[in-house]
DNA sequence: CGGAACTTTGAGTTTCCTCAAAAAATGTGG
DNA sequence: CCACATTTTTTGAGGAAACTCAAAGTTCCG
């Protein structure tokens, strides 16, 4: 599944299942990864609101979507005031996401970044309660994804990654890591765990 | 004026009149600035919808708000179904402005991300019709915050800076700068401008 | 006029990048 | 289950972008 960046795409969409990425990229090819969409997430608002989508959609796994007409949005704020505050909620959510990132991208050092961008899915993994075991986490990404959401290169990232595996403060298999020193990481990234929020569901 | 991140403040507020940043703070003092408010832009959105602001304010200039009491959010969305509309349509701008930020610092060398900011100053500039002279933007920042923003050091920013205006790209005085050769500061930012969005007005 | 904030420049260092290639894992068809 | 292609991870080496420290100019402002 893919959707292509300035096509005016006239769906809204909620994630039920499975997860994917929303990424920009530049003229030569540079690819920043903007943010992951796991289920209950909402997609599209952007193309919604906006003219067009500004950035693309992939999908990591297989995922199960459920499908909104664009024009429907404006009807549901009319009729659902309950529904569209939960819409605003989750876009207020993901603007949050997207300025923690911006300042892991911005500020933070490589082993920092990698730190907090681990903690991140790990609680976001936890707060949908997909996880089976504690401090495991699920999830069919390459390091070339971490690079491009970390905006490191693929080398840098390995060796960054390395040393934290080194270090035994997470482990890496298949498509699953584990966080073995949970205070270790949060040390590096240098944030207080967020407080888990009351997540309306759509 | 200033709100500090944590603060769960009860308010929130539209620009009238001035402008102001978002930032978030490390522990050890790093600043990453989030993104400008500009008069018509909504201010505190996340606070209201979330418990706690994650993130601090402040003015680059006086400015003007226009306070709603937090409360009043959610009969806002049960009375006034074209105005939480608009709040959302707020929402999802800022959010991709966001996401052109974080492009920029993940993706973009300092040049380039230098040339971006500016362009995005003239854009949103020109957009409020705040402009005297086409090509001039008004804004009272320093290089600090600029740096602040792109995530780069102070000197090396003002070496960025100077290349740009060595090569009669912008010029720079007081607190106004002043865009010489659009073109190629488009180039360098390797983005199409924006077309311009019907903003709402709240 | 003097202090504070901001800009500019120099010098040396570090982090991160690119190029290149090997090793390991994954997938595919026979 | 094996041979082969492809993708992903890992390692080495050298280079460039950006950083830090330090200090000198400038401008701003009371």
């Amino acid at each position: 599944m893919l959707f292509l960046e300035g096509t005016s795409s006239a769906h809204l969409y909620t994630v039920l299942s499975g997860c994917g990425f929303r990424y920009k990229l530049l003229p030569d090819g540079r690819r920043q990864i903007l943010n992951y969409c796991f289920p209950g997430d909402f997609i599209g608002l952007q193309g919604s609101v906006m003219q067009e989508m500004q950035h693309s959609i992939e999908a990591l796994s297989d995922m199960v979507l459920c499908v909104f007409q664009r024009e429907g949005l404006w009807r549901l704020f009319e009729t659902h005031a309950g529904l569209s505050f939960d819409v605003t909620w989750l876009a207020a959510r993901s603007e949050q996401i997207l300025d923690q990132q911006l300042l892991s991208v911005g500020r933070r050092s490589a082993i920092e970044r990698c730190a907090h961008l681990l903690l991140l899915f790990a609680c976001r993994s936890e707060e949908l309660e997909l996880a089976g075991a504690p401090n495991k986490v699920r999830i069919a990404i390459t390091q070339q994804h971490i690079a491009d959401t970390l905006g490191l290169s693929l080398v840098h990232t390995n060796r960054t990654l390395g040393r934290l595996i080194r270090n035994r403060v997470i482990r890496w298999k298949e498509q699953e890591f584990e966080i073995l020193n949970r205070n270790r990481l949060a040390e590096l990234a240098g944030e207080v765990e967020t407080a888990k929020a009351v997540r309306p569901l759509l």
